[in-house]
DNA sequence: TATGAATGAGTGTTCATTCAT
DNA sequence: CATGAATGAACACTCATTCAT
């Protein structure tokens, strides 16, 4: 029946939250598959008929989310706009999905810290390299496009470009983590966003002395 | 004796040097006090002679490292020199910090994580929060440096800018977790580098046009 | 209705055939009732319609088998016949029965291993020492047929006699289980049977020296 | 130390013979570690101090006997007897041991049962497999050096003769367990011992008709 | 009657920490 | 100070059994 259907997926998502907030609250290592069966309000032996154990349990967490991410932002890209504009709306799409993982900042930690322990076994692992570099492709051919189309700077190595702002997303997330104000994550987020944009259009501007 | 002090002192180094390689390889949790020792050549019970518990010895391989960064690189910006230089030589000292931290890159996630969970509490969150500040700071002191002395272009906001060059060094380290070539990290580095610097410069000379 | 009563033991039926494969291939603490339930083609639940619980689901595979071998034996035992005859035909009863054993060999082992541990309590426990006493019983009712005949030695003690004979059919089957040759079993099985025939006939010829 | 060895060795008896009175008691699945480190009067941890699982300890409860078996047995073989004495001896040595597999006769089912599931794997199962070879191997060497030596009847075929004797054997320890009579066991012990014997010369004193 | 999702008690195993020697 | 045997709290995971539908 649909009803079941949605009941399932209802205490499904239910387990999600409730393991999200559990394993950020407290870690990976730290947090107990009992907690997160009282947070979700099931038993222990409840969790085990959704997820196989507590290391799925953890990349399911993330794994839904990020397939989710993928296929919205895919279709922003085919769309056809300046490359500015394409990258502002990337740049857009990840901050508005860095305020999650500012919220639960602590578990991306964790997730990293996890993933860089496994690099071929777990999809953890797996997922994570594979979003890393999808992302990365992503901004590599908008800034190529850019370049193709004269926006940008012909020097401009996309590559290399590529790699240095999304390090500077996820050293963003990173820093977000230890900024002691609270709230100047969101808040310096729009100023490095503007910082960002000013920096690819001074690029892009820069005549190449040689 | 001074022989006893530089023994003791061996002694509690070669327990920090072994932790060290203990902690990468396996994780925090992961890592056992057992294989500590062993790796150390001394027995568990020793462990709990030079430091408190797991928890303090995890955050003394990094305190001790870290102030000795610090001390270091004062007076590297003590010196009389134009900022841009001070700011290259502050880049060519993380870069050769960075290689440990790459090196070992996956025992920073777990630093990070550990202390993105105490805030307040551990030495360990006290430590890391202050280093980042520390180096923002001085970032930012010399970028000011550099706009008061008209080296870069009056509109710059150092305290933003330096948020994002620190979060860049830190969106590195992270990125060099999970490329998948090995030996991409150290590649990469200078050719960011090389990104970081020339987009400072291109920031320096960028007419206003407001 | 017949028809009912009918699916109503085909079911019966097909979870006892399921779980005697399972019981077999896993061991009784190792088999789930899930996989029981899988093997047989029902849910969980319906288990629990046809058997109080898994203990007695393990006991019922065995009594069923068991009281319908007595029944086909004792008439066996019952028909005008000269003892060894008689005796023969016990011991192929009991070899054709072997076979069984012999393919669920495995299984024995865990039920003498549970029957040996509830001696008073479970059905299993009384119904294997009944088995037994009652085999035995008919092994020494036929020697003393054969004794009080003058077909066996007159000095022969039908009911030491009978334990060896059982004993050894018994350890037939244990050392079936250790045979590393496949099918080694059934092919020492009927040696075996020639050496025991053999044996007793020495007994019955072997005069009495006092 | 000597005194420290000598401790240690009692402490690993004491787990030793705590475990064989809990898994004889209990069964080998339903003990618990628990049960065996209250019994032997130490923690919980301790066990794992001296043996690697609760497999590993449940083997070491046999193997260690056996081993000392077999060594003092294979003396016993060596020295030049007539064949029928030799095997008087291996006799009276099995019964002897059957004391113990008799007074711990459940566990002997459990080990059995334990063993012929896992055939090629486990130390348990080699060690019953290696142990049941070189006894019938044993027994047949005897048998074979009483048929040259015309002590027995040249007809006899040792190998097949010998898995009768094992089997006898086996079966005896398997009867042992569901005799309601308390000390049955014992008694029918020497009874089947003599019946055995008597069987042995009988053969070996009945001419061949052919 | 059949189902299968939910339950939760139960257990093997690990490991940081202590302390007697 | 050094040792390492002993400790015992903690936890992931299983599975027989129940019961609402």
């Amino acid at each position: 029946m649909a009803e079941d259907d949605a009941q399932l997926g209802a205490k499904r998502r239910a387990i999600l939250d409730a393991a999200q907030k559990v394993f950020d609250a407290r870690g990976y290592e730290a947090a107990t598959m009992e907690e997160v069966a009282e947070e979700a309000g099931v038993s222990k032996g409840t969790l085990y008929n959704y997820f196989q154990n507590k290391e799925d349990l953890f990349a399911k967490v993330f794994s839904e989310r990020l397939s989710g991410d993928q296929a919205e932002l895919e279709r922003l890209i085919e769309e056809p706009l300046p490359a500015l504009d394409k990258l502002c709306r990337i740049m857009d799409h990840v901050f508005s999905q860095l305020e999650f993982y500012i919220g639960s900042g602590r578990l991306i930690m964790d997730l990293w810290a996890h993933a860089a322990r496994q690099r071929k076994e777990g999809e953890l692992a797996v997922n994570i390299a594979q979003t890393n570099t999808q992302w990365r492709k992503w901004i590599e051919a908008v800034l190529a496009e850019g370049v193709a189309g004269g926006e940008f700077a012909r020097r401009l190595n996309p590559s290399v470009m590529a790699s240095l702002i999304w390090s500077t997303i996820n050293g963003i997330i990173v820093e977000s983590m230890f900024d002691t104000e609270a709230g100047s994550g969101h808040r310096s987020l729009s100023a490095l966003k503007q910082g960002l944009i000013a920096e690819l259009t001074s690029w892009s501007t820069a005549e190449p002395a040689d």
